[in-house]
DNA sequence: TTTTGTGAACTAGTTCACAGCT
DNA sequence: AGCTGTGAACTAGTTCACAAAA
């Protein structure tokens, strides 16, 4: 059996929140997802948490913990059925369900974006990009993405589902852009422009912060230079 | 004064690597060096620890320890000065001369992060963008980085000191183009494709995964709408 | 036997709180 | 008085190791 494993009680044998789990968790759920993609397409049926490990250079034990705080999906003896558990984890996930996507801000990078083959898969479509020029608006990505006047953001994102933003848009404008977002009852935000960002509590901002990972890695060589004899 | 304060000594009053610094503490230092660009343009002077955690959200006594592992930085009773600090942080960060960069795919992605603007400032130079289409090599990104032959990566990174790679090919060259990189003599690496990496040990790679970046947004999506009443 | 699920032990990272310098 | 630098306390995250299930 399970004994209730947190303060909040989880209903066993069943996928659930609750508590709030470690950004930690759940970005290494989206890679044990990865991995059994990979496993099936390999013809694999099944796969103990070790082997899983072994192969993806992964730690076993926080294998199964990560997925039995969701659940029991594992076979004692035989490991986790592949196909099971990718269900499992699409469900956790919130990948069961097709997720549209807007980008705003169609310069560059968002339009590089709105055509990356990566954030197709798993469900996720991006259904618009948004800017503020005029003639920029009424055009597609290459893709066919089409470009829609930012001023159109609530309006559109209503009638196409959109749960999701995505900021590319230069660092001055982000915060006003944030605003826009919010207002237009979008919570999860994916944010590529640097600096501080002032976000409601209700949403989920996760940015990803190109200088700041660039200078890590100057860190890196720093040391390596100055550093051994 | 100070009292060594870890395994290995550090020389005190000076920069210093050792240890082993956390990823987590490199990536504020980063942040610190841009807030104090912040406040430098805003004609501030000095800055105590907790007046600039609360202007950035950030621990007040964090930002002390951050800073007291590389040196003693600050004055007691004034609190640090804006153009020392950040004088202190590029050096610490390896920012103080210039690094230069090559960007690996010359796809829309690669393209995109070509010309974009964050990687300019704070002395990264984008050098060159390597691809393996004999249609894209000659030609330059509108920003006019120039393209080459992903063949003539050893050659060219040489003659112009490149550094820093940044992977933007698809998922399935990524493990090859990473080996190109290494031969070459690159020592660091950001990668944009998903997917594991067997990387040397003499490497530093820092990867940003979109799809996990997505995903873990809509799992925050997915707790929302299943969860409260 | 194999392998899960999980308390317990450990390790890493953060925050507190205060002595000591200016 | 004001603020840093830093041990000590705390919190979060990881890994171990083993009882129980198949």
């Amino acid at each position: 059996m399970k004994p209730s494993n947190k303060g909040t009680a989880r209903t066993p044998g069943s996928k659930q929140s609750a508590d709030q789990v470690s950004e930690l968790t759940t970005n290494r759920l989206s890679l044990y997802l990865r991995c059994l993609n990979v496993l099936e397409s390999a013809g694999t049926r099944t796969i103990s948490s070790q082997a899983l490990a072994e192969q993806f250079h992964l730690n076993a034990a926080q294998i199964r913990k990560d997925l039995a705080y969701f659940g029991e999906f594992g076979v004692r003896g035989v490991g986790y059925y592949v196909r099971d558990l990718k269900r499992h984890l699409r469900q956790i996930l919130g990948l069961d369900k097709k997720l549209r996507v807007a980008i705003m801000g169609a310069g560059n990078l968002g339009l590089a974006l709105a055509d990356y083959p990566g954030f197709r898969q798993e469900g996720f479509e991006i259904s618009a990009l948004f800017d503020n020029l005029r003639e920029k608006v009424g055009q597609e990505s290459r893709g066919g993405v089409p470009i829609y006047d930012i001023h159109d953001l609530r309006k559109i994102s209503k009638r196409e589902g959109i749960r999701i933003a995505v900021i590319a848009v230069p660092a001055p404008s982000a915060q006003h852009v944030l605003n826009l977002v919010a207002a237009a009852g979008i919570k999860a935000v994916l944010n590529f422009s640097p600096g501080t960002l002032e976000v409601p509590p209700d949403m989920k901002l996760k940015s990803v912060d190109l200088t700041v990972s660039l200078e890590s890695l100057s860190f890196f060589l720093a040391q390596g230079d100055g550093e051994e004899t």
